[in-house]
DNA sequence: AAGGTCTATCGTAAATTTACGATAATCAAT
DNA sequence: ATTGATTATCGTAAATTTACGATAGACCTT
């Protein structure tokens, strides 16, 4: 019989993320785990400040839909909107993207 | 009236994911996007070789849902699992997790 | 002011994900 | 062989995500 408790290992080393910052993180991994948030992103890196209308109009979804995924992508962090008239012009949001790159290569 | 087409403005460069290589990226962020299993990914960091019933005393989840989670993480690439008698031994895949990485930096 | 353009938001249906208990399967020890 | 330990899988309910059409709001042009 074993009386022993069952006690979880020791941790080998600590990890440098926690609380909000991983909340953050996840939610970043979360918005480019979607097919099409991930498109999106890939038009703005090669398309630097393109429109929303852009956007619909290389994908086969529906405005409301892509509307929809670039809102996530801007709660996230990863793109920022300008509104320039009737239009809102897009590109990445390089100073989060800097810090998401900067985390996954601390953690992994 | 605008006679002209509405065409896409041109590309400023490219970006060197496509196919298969992309679907594997995004679903490895969607494996990450999860609360759950980013924790478990952090425990597996901290604990590498730890057991399936490891996981489950530290997380406040039912044993399913954890192994649940493992598959994914298993299937998605991040990590490995070695089978010792009655218990599965859990460990990063660093060779994966180094390709994430660097997509990671190729991308962003 | 009226009409056209562009985008965000709302409401909603369908699909997917997440969590659970129950069960099965595999191995070790008695 | 039987029991106990460990984990994976199954079936399912609840929650979340995704997609759509319709609509509203903001701006420009006439």
């Amino acid at each position: 019989m074993n009386t022993e408790i069952n006690l979880i290992p020791e941790a080998c080393c600590t990890l440098d993320i926690t609380g909000e910052e991983q909340e953050k993180l996840v939610t970043m991994f979360k918005a480019l785990g979607n097919p099409t948030r991930f498109e999106i992103m890939k038009f703005l890196v090669t398309h630097p400040g393109c429109i929303t209308g852009d956007i619909v109009a290389y994908l086969p979804i529906a405005q409301a839909t892509v509307s929809q995924h670039l809102k996530v992508l801007r709660t996230t962090g990863f793109i920022k909107g300008t509104v320039e008239g009737t239009a809102t012009s897009y590109c990445l949001d390089e100073d989060n993207i800097a810090w998401f790159r900067a985390k996954v290569g601390d953690i992994f």
